[in-house]
DNA sequence: GGTCAATATTGATTTAGATCAAATAAGATT
DNA sequence: AATCTTATTTGATCTAAATCAATATTGACC
């Protein structure tokens, strides 16, 4: 089986915000060390699951956020009539279960796509500490606000391009994905099936698979089997409509 | 013109979050009588604006979000490739703006569609309120999460739903939206035009007129230029993939 | 290593919705 | 009221991507 994300943190020493290898990424980035330990203290580190395994179901009951520490997870939602599938990916350093909060049940299932491990912060506990804590609260607005920006750009992509840049515009995501968490962005192990892809995409798995081909074609990228090479990443973000700076 | 939507206050008293119609609707709802006078005092009332005009502009600064008090307002977006269009629709009692709270800078541009009135509130210091009212900061996660909730349920649409699908979802979420704020849910105004729809759903505007055309025929709906008349909500529901409970 | 199930590729065909093209209709402006 | 502009409807044609279908590949499990 391919391992896309490694494991990022050893099991030999108790796992702490404070000595994770994610905490510039997470949410210890926005507070100092004693905020952190406050922080620490309601967090439940290191829950393990397996491919395969769900995080939470759809309609589950909404108690924590999580933050994904290795691998990576898919979620999904079905609807009365059967329509809808994939709707998010996560990777190390991201948050899953925002989609509760609301309603305090969850609109979505999430599944490990590989052998994980999250955090869990029940959401109570981290609404409390973020009234003690201003730069705790403002950072969670920001986070929040940023999942609507994207989703709000995802909404433009759905709704106006095409299947190559569709394609193009995920891989060049997920390399910037990859990137934060110091993996390499040009050498992308996907732990998902093209199949995900697709459904995430509003795509079929076959015009993935030949959308995969048309940009290996184009010299773009080079494609074996879960592993993408980005080769050329400047007409991969003009194709991804995505400023090439 | 077709006024879709009534202004909901009278000019004769000063305008205040207390004495406001939509006050149930509105972050009001979720506070006591004095947090509410601490809302007031940083809320800017009665800002108007005519058709046409912006609330603000893609990459404008961001400093407040904004609460519609009538009229309507859409948001829409450019990329780099000029892809992208409509992607929101506001009506009254509907919070605008929180596509800038991340980076501090507004992604989308934000325009109103008829004559309409908004109250402008200062993000940082509804920030530092809602560190002194725990209701006002919970509510307020509630709200971004709602958003986020929305957005998800709406790349499912986007991603997997028919022509005709999206039209019928899309008259079926402005309906219970017009019933919240006890406008007809039956008997529709719209304020956008059919190319405002076609973006927003990710469709030309010929198919929007024909999907239209099609639920008519259909003897679901009646149409009559922007007036939309929801005759058989049943049928239309279980189109539009929703419950009919 | 061999079998089986899941995943991915590639080709042929179909189709939903886009695009192109008029013709109307509604509103705005004079 | 007359003109002009913008929005809407409707029809004809085209096309991007879906669907259908057949292999090929990969990984899982015995």
């Amino acid at each position: 089986m391919v391992v896309a994300m490694p494991n990022v943190n050893q099991r030999r020493t108790v796992i702490t915000c404070t000595n994770c290898r994610l905490n510039r990424y997470c949410l210890p980035a926005a507070l100092n060390k004693s905020n952190i330990k406050q922080l620490e203290a309601i967090v439940e580190h290191n829950c393990s699951y397996e491919k395969g395994d769900h995080l939470y179901r759809q309609k589950a009951n909404f108690k924590s956020v999580y933050v994904v520490r290795s691998g990576s997870f898919k979620s999904y939602a079905f609807r009365y009539n059967g329509k809808g599938r994939v709707n998010g990916f996560f990777f190390p350093g991201e948050i899953i279960g925002m989609d509760g909060i609301s309603d305090r049940s969850h609109i979505n299932a999430v599944q490990a796509l590989e052998h994980a491990f999250v955090c869990e912060i029940p959401f109570s506990k981290l609404e409390s500490l973020s009234l003690q804590i201003p730069d705790l609260q403002h950072h969670l607005f920001a986070l929040m606000g940023k999942e609507i920006t994207n989703d709000r750009e995802f909404h433009n992509l759905l709704s106006s391009y095409t299947a190559e840049e569709r394609t193009a515009h995920f891989l060049i995501n997920l390399s910037s994905r990859y990137e934060r968490v110091s993996l390499s962005p040009f050498r992308l192990l996907l732990p998902m099936t093209r199949g995900d892809i697709g459904e995430y995409l509003g795509l079929s798995l076959e015009t993935i698979s030949r959308m995969f081909g048309k940009l290996h074609r184009k010299g773009l990228i080079a494609v074996n089997n879960r592993e993408i090479e980005l080769l050329q990443m400047e007409p991969l973000l003009k194709i991804a409509g995505c400023a090439t700076k």
